[in-house]
RNA sequence: GCGGAUAUGGCGGAAUUGGCAGACGCACCGGAUUUAGGUUCCGGCGGGCGACCGUGGAGGUUCGAAUCCUCUUAUCCGCACCA
């Protein structure tokens, strides 16, 4: 037998399979479904990195082991490619953005192939395919009809030097990330999706998913559900009532103690009763970046609304009206009232403009600071909630409230409108039509896909518009409603469009009349496991529950949640114990090691490397060993024993290996399936073993490094591809030893051992351990006080003092 | 500030309904084979001469704690003026 050669073996194989179209799959009532998703990646110019290989070499060992034991397992793959650089090399080069994104394409999926995952090929969805994005704009229309897609004036980042509207991740620090001007905010229409009408559900909902704690946790902070209630407060302005200016607090029982009110700059009241001071504050604020006003948290800065007051409808009394930017117009009213005893924003805000300050919870002092820790305090100076404890106060106000018209229970997310456009040419068209006399129009089913013209120039222009807008014969349409002449939408949709839906794609790619066939997504959906990275957690993975819900009122999805089960893979972090970069110059290149060590070598080093789900420090040396491993398997595969039948000696060992491998992918702790592989031919390599053996050792390691494993089970005489083998199984009585060893502590510490049989009874073992020469000295003639038995694993004498 | 995690030998990491800490691998040390080796094989490898001591630190619960509880320190990741 030759050396070992992943060189030669891997390609080999790699032919092997998709000659066989072993991972190609097709619906099969017979079998049960199981569907392992990955996310699709972005084809970038750089190929594949380690980002990809740890999530695609785990969810690929799933894969091959679900199928193994008779799952039919759709395990897709394909192209997000919509995107900046892209458009970026368009822009620089001159050329169609499909030139790169198709080459980029070909690079990855060679480079997929090369590391042997077993992805069905035939299924690749790509976002960019007029025949993918037919369907993207589709269910955009549908959101349309609804209601759910819809224009509203937002702030955007602004480059004034190069007159370009900026995505938040162009702007980091408020900086234009290309010429490195100041950007400023402006504001624009821009198209919408109201992802806030499915707040409760998507919270709710996660109750019904598998998700990790984590993933959890981070969705519902960003959902960010708070009760309270909106309370009304007249405005008053020249001595009668003008307004009525609704809040929203979570803490309606300190009401006593709202003794101002402050309104974000933005809010449309603020510009009713402008002065000059007031604008020159206006302005200021609207020139500020999301970013800056961040930045600034700490020092409080407004201007008084003169001319009107607002009446607290507890006290009757009249307070100041103030605007500041410490309030945001995109949460809650945009409005608050200002309770400075008991909110440290407030507090300081009092301090600084000299206004009164009151406690209505006893316990701090607020003349020092708010007493914002009031879970458990007693309300005072608080009219008829003088004594009563918070959370009783809160509801008795609320019901007050509701009982005299002037406010309601209620709840507000964190959670803000999707926006759902870019001025880029790489993306795809929104499917509506400007018409100036019936207005908003959409394309009618018949019509799309759109398709993106090609144009002259993939720059932006000079207004901030895609380049789309200069194309005036793409422009220019007919209105779809009443046959005048109109114009089309010119924005492209967010690269988060094509990956909100994907997942229902893959069960039937090539449908021309459906985004799936009805029968397909019966068979194939919801998703079995979805294993994709933390930073999608609150976008792309709320984004896709959300437009899967929409789906599923439609009719068209067929459950109310896309995944059951969620997992997330920690990152692997450079060799220096700092996160890869560039700059850093630490970045491992997968295709590099895989290529001087072998494919193999590189799956079992990233699937051995650490727990799947916490960071790691890529160690180059893990490579070594698994490279070695593999080495000592070819060997020992080289010098077994001719026959079939397995060895009797290691019998228990795979039995035990076997269902430690089996259990092991499932929870993905790939780290300790691998070690039980190694432990297992470490115990073989003790005495003879067969080809027998062999065999069944390289079924077990086949999901971690398929190509040897074929190799091996040609080598050891057997037929067929080890990828279309029977999984396994394990006899549970055959995993454990008839005699074990039992520690004997005294006073729980580990004294001796004793070896006896499995399940001898307490007494016996009692008495073994007292007979043990160490134990009978020390417990120098007594009789133990106290015995503790753990069943085939411990005892623990406790003797008298 | 809020939320989530993590902390175990020289290194990556095992061990969780509380039951022999350090599986497995790397590195290292010794030996064999090899005229050579990114070879293979065998042995050793938490600390301490020892009694013993050891899972970031301090307490606690328990016959028994890496694991549970309280406090605390450090690091990482989200979100962040969200009323």
């Amino acid at each position: 037998m030759k050396e070992y050669d992943p060189k030669v073996i891997e390609p080999k194989w790699q032919d092997a399979w998709e000659k066989a179209g072993v991972f190609e799959t097709r619906e099969d009532a017979a079998k049960p479904k199981y569907y392992v998703l990955v996310e699709f990646p972005y084809p970038s110019g750089k190929g594949l990195h380690v980002g990809h290989t740890r999530p695609y070499t785990a969810m690929d060992a799933l894969a091959r082991a679900r199928r193994m034991r008779g799952s039919n397992v759709l395990f897709p793959i394909g192209w997000d490619a919509f995107g900046l650089p892209a458009e970026n090399y368009a822009i620089k080069n001159k050329a169609h953005p499909r030139q790169f994104t198709q080459a980029n394409i070909a690079a990855f999926r060679a480079q997929i192939r090369s590391l042997g995952y077993s992805f069905d090929h035939s299924r690749e969805v790509d976002t960019t395919d007029p025949a993918y994005y037919k369907w993207t704009q589709w269910i955009f229309l549908k959101m349309f009809e609804r209601g759910l897609a819809y224009k509203a004036d937002m702030p955007v980042n602004w480059c004034p030097s190069c007159k370009c509207v900026l995505a938040n991740e162009e702007a980091p620090g408020g900086v234009c990330e290309r010429c490195g001007a100041e950007t400023s905010r402006r504001e624009k229409s821009q198209w919408m999706l109201r992802i806030t009408a499915y707040a409760e559900r998507l919270l709710n909902d996660l109750d019904t998913v598998d998700y990790p704690a984590r993933v959890k946790q981070a969705q519902k902070n960003w959902l960010g559900r708070s009760e309270g209630a909106e309370v009304n407060f007249a405005v008053w302005a020249e001595g009668r009532h003008v307004h009525t200016l609704r809040v929203f607090t979570t803490r309606p029982d300190t009401l006593y103690g709202a003794t101002y009110m402050v309104l974000a700059p933005e809010h449309p009241l603020a510009a009713e009763y402008a002065c000059p001071e007031t604008e020159e504050y206006r302005r200021r604020a609207a020139k500020k970046t999301d970013f800056e006003r961040g930045q600034l948290q700490k020092e409080k800065t407004g201007v008084a609304l003169k001319g009107v007051t607002a009446v607290n409808p507890a006290t009757g009394g009249h307070i100041p009206i103030y605007i500041s930017d410490y309030v945001l117009m995109g949460y809650g009213t945009g409005a608050i009232m200002a309770v400075p005893g008991h909110d440290g924003r407030d507090w300081e805000f009092a301090r600084l403009f000299g206004l009164p300050i009151v406690e209505v919870v006893s316990g701090g002092n607020v003349d020092e600071g708010a007493y914002t820790d009031t879970e458990n305090g007693t309300l005072v100076n608080s009219g008829f909630l003088n004594g009563l404890p918070v959370p009783d106060a809160g509801e008795a106000m609320t019901r007050y409230l509701e009982e005299k018209g002037l406010g309601k229970r209620s709840v507000q997310y964190k959670l803000r409108d999707w926006v759902f456009a870019r001025q880029r040419y790489w993306g795809e068209p929104i499917p509506i039509v400007h018409c100036p006399s019936c207005g908003l129009v959409p394309l009618p089913e018949s019509e799309l896909p759109l398709t993106l013209p090609p144009v002259e120039s993939y720059e932006p222009t000079d207004t901030g518009e895609s380049p789309l807008s200069l194309m005036e014969s793409w422009v220019a349409v007919s209105c779809p409603r009443c046959g005048e002449r109109a114009r089309r939408e010119t924005d492209t949709m967010p690269q988060w469009a094509g990956s909100s839906w994907y997942y229902l794609r893959y069960a039937d790619p090539r449908n021309e009349n459906a985004l799936a066939s009805r029968e397909a997504l019966d068979y194939w959906t919801p998703v079995d496991r979805y294993n994709g990275g933390m930073e999608h957690t609150t976008l792309h993975l709320l984004y896709s529950r959300f437009w899967h819900k929409f789906l599923y009122d439609i009719g068209v999805a067929r459950q109310p949640e896309p995944y059951r089960k969620r997992t997330s893979h920690g990152d692997i972090i450079g060799p220096d114990g700092f996160r890869m970069s560039k700059s850093r110059g630490n970045i491992i290149d997968p295709m590099e090691v895989a290529n001087e060590y072998g494919a193999d070598a590189m799956r079992l080093t990233i699937l051995f490397i650490g727990d799947f789900e916490k960071s790691v420090i890529w160690s180059p040396n893990a490579v070594t060993g698994c490279r070695r491993f593999l080495e000592r398997v070819w060997h020992m595969a080289a010098s077994a024993q001719p026959g079939d039948a397995l060895s009797e000696r290691t019998e228990r060992a795979f039995h035990k290996a076997i269902k430690k491998v089996t259990e092991d992918i499932d929870a993905l702790k790939f780290n300790t399936a691998i070690a039980a592989l190694m432990t297992l031919l470490n115990e073989m390599a003790e005495g003879a073993y067969s080809r027998g053996d062999i065999r069944l050792f390289v079924t077990l390691l086949y999901p971690f490094a398929p190509h040897i494993c074929e190799e091996l089970w040609e080598h050891c005489g057997s037929g067929g591809l080890l990828a279309g083998q029977p999984w396994p199984a394990w006899r549970e009585e055959l995993t454990l030893d008839d005699t074990v060893e039992i520690a004997v502590q005294v006073g729980g510490k580990l004294r001796a051992t004793v070896t006896a049989e499995r399940g001898l009874p307490d007494e016996a073992v009692v008495d073994a351990a007292l007979h043990n020469p160490r134990i009978e000295a020390i417990a120098a003639g007594r009789a133990p006080t106290r015995t503790v038995v753990v069943k085939n694993k411990l005892v623990n004498l406790i003797f008298p003092q």
